[in-house]
RNA sequence: CGGGGUGUGGCGCAGUUGGCUAGCGCAUCUGCUUUGGGAGCAGAGGGUCGUGUGUUCGAGUCACAUCACCCCGACCA
């Protein structure tokens, strides 16, 4: 008998792990806090690469690279920047190594110092917009809108996979803007991008939301995020989009001449999405039968397993199923068919379920004879027995309808999780119960560091869509006008 | 860096106040029977007990040192 998950109710963070190791996605690598994606998590990240991919580019971006190392002078012009990700870079000091002369295998060789180190990228605004100045003089190279596909390192302390890694695999957007206006207007275009995405493709209801000063990104005047509920109520940031001013132009002294013949600098954004949103994925829909996959991103959308006692009951039920197979295939359903003869039914029935294939087809002899198939819906495990005539059509409407039922779970989950409060005793109590609440905030960062002094919440992001409440009011820790509520939330 | 914990076949663990040939479950391999919800029986293979030093007639077990990992904090654009 195989290992069974951890319940969720007994322990979210040994569930979330369990499901992590036993579906296959990822594993702990060798190296302290960096991940192996296996091949079956890693065939979701791609299909969400994918259909990022293509998004981006229906909004005028254009892939490139930029280099993985990047020189420690690059990196400290820009103060906020450097302040914000200085105690968690890995830095390359040497380029080689020697034998050990005491025999003990090798050493660093002390006669490769590097002039000057290199930092391991914590994210690329540093090299790109020294980069960006060779190619920007004129407003007619405006706009830039370049996204790149690479890794990142940042040393944490504490890793969790897929949410917190030591290296993790991401896209970041860098844009260079001629106006502020236009500049902002992409940073809020490619939050909706992101929200789009985790709505429509990964099932996961998001507030979209401006941070406040004390959450945002190190060098940015504003950034937006969208913000996901998991399970146990805390609160995911599963993706930002970043107005960053002048401030990155002005270090790199990145300047255009306007139409006006007058020296600007140049506007900036950047945006990015990481391995974190498989993170989000798990948690937001998994169950304690394990992964539950919208469709959307799915490397398998339906699985097939025969039940047979004899070689040619297998044959027979296998070129039944390849039939439906093709029927499936031709309108894009991903389709695999597991006639593995070493393993038996129900073992398989599990194994898929771990995996979070959304629909499942079981055929047996008595199908065989009826003409039927079982139809198995991994959201709500119901099953039913119903005809082979037609059943093509049956699984694309089923797919569809199981996309929004995922949906609709998690959105009734974070609906029934939401409150206003107006009661710092309230606060407190209810905050650490997982929910989010919609709470006036004076606007400054000193009270917004208290309550996460006192209570480890923060403020998640002032919506700017959904949970929107402008009613005026005081502030629920300092007492202070207020001009609408926040989010405050525990984050991940 | 502070507090706590764990290192024993691939994985998960037991191993008492030192003692006899280091054990169990899962996994693996072979054979037979099975196959509509994680199969059963029989047999087989697989171990520097994290590392080092010490105490002892004798160390998985005790002492000291050291390394690694995990959990709780601090940290986390």
């Amino acid at each position: 008998m195989a290992d069974q998950i951890t319940k969720r109710s007994e322990n979210y963070s040994q569930w979330y792990n369990d499901l992590v190791l036993k579906a296959d996605l990822a594993e702990q690598s060798a190296v302290r806090g960096c991940m192996v994606i296996k091949p079956y998590g890693y065939a979701i990240w791609e299909k969400m690469q994918r259909i990022l991919d293509d998004k981006f580019k229906a909004t005028g971006a254009q892939n490139a690279y930029f280099p993985l190392f990047i020189p420690k002078s690059f990196f400290s012009r820009e103060a906020e920047h450097v302040a914000g990700f200085a105690k968690e870079c890995a830095v390359v000091t040497h380029h080689r190594l020697m034998n050990d002369p005491d025999g003990k295998g090798v050493v660093v060789d002390p006669e490769a110092k590097l002039e000057e180190e290199l930092i391991v990228r914590p994210t690329s605004e540093t090299i790109i917009w020294n980069t960006y100045k060779n190619w920007i003089t004129s407003w007619r190279d405006l706009p830039i809108i370049c996204n790149q596909w690479c890794n990142v390192v940042r040393w944490e302390m504490r890793t969790r996979l897929f949410l917190r890694t030591a290296e993790f695999l991401w896209q970041e957007g860098h844009t260079a803007h001629s106006t502020a206006e236009e500049a902002q207007a992409e940073a809020e275009r490619m939050v909706q991008v992101y929200a789009d995405f985790a709505r429509n493709y990964m099932a996961l209801p998001v507030i979209v939301g401006h941070k406040s000063p004390n959450e945002r990104f190190a060098g940015a005047l504003d950034t937006l995020t969208i913000e996901a509920m998991m399970q146990d109520g805390k609160a995911l940031q599963a993706g930002t989009s970043h107005f960053l001013g002048q401030n990155f132009a002005k270090s790199f002294d990145v300047t255009f001449t306007d139409k006006e013949g007058q020296q600007q600098y140049v506007w900036a954004t950047s945006w990015g999405v990481s391995t974190r949103l498989m993170g989000a994925l798990i948690m937001a829909h998994g169950d304690d039968n394990g992964l539950v996959l919208p469709p959307a991103l799915a490397p398998i959308q339906v699985v097939m397993v025969p039940i047979y006692r004899k070689p040619e009951e297998l044959s027979a039920i296998v070129e039944k199923m390849v039939a439906i197979k093709k029927n499936l295939e031709a309108p894009g359903v991903s389709v695999k068919i597991d006639d593995r003869d070493n393993l038996r039914p129900g073992f398989k029935f599990a194994e898929w379920e771990l995996k979070g294939v959304p629909v499942r087809l079981a055929m047996g002899p008595r199908d065989m004879e009826s003409g039927t198939v079982e139809v198995h819906r991994r959201d709500t495990l119901e099953k039913e027995t119903m005809s082979i005539e037609g059943i093509e059509a049956h699984i694309k409407s089923l797919l569809d309808d199981i996309q929004k039922n995922i949906y609709d779970k998690a959105f009734a989950f974070r609906a029934s999780n939401v409150e206003k409060c107006d009661s710092w005793e309230e606060f407190k109590e209810k905050i650490q119960t997982g929910k989010f609440l919609l709470c006036h905030w004076d606007g400054t960062p000193e009270t917004e560091q208290l309550i996460k002094d006192e209570t480890k919440a923060t403020i998640r992001c002032i919506p700017v869509d959904s949970f929107v409440c402008d009613d005026k009011g005081v502030d629920i820790y300092s007492g202070k006008p207020s001009q609408g509520r926040v989010v405050f939330g525990i984050a991940y």
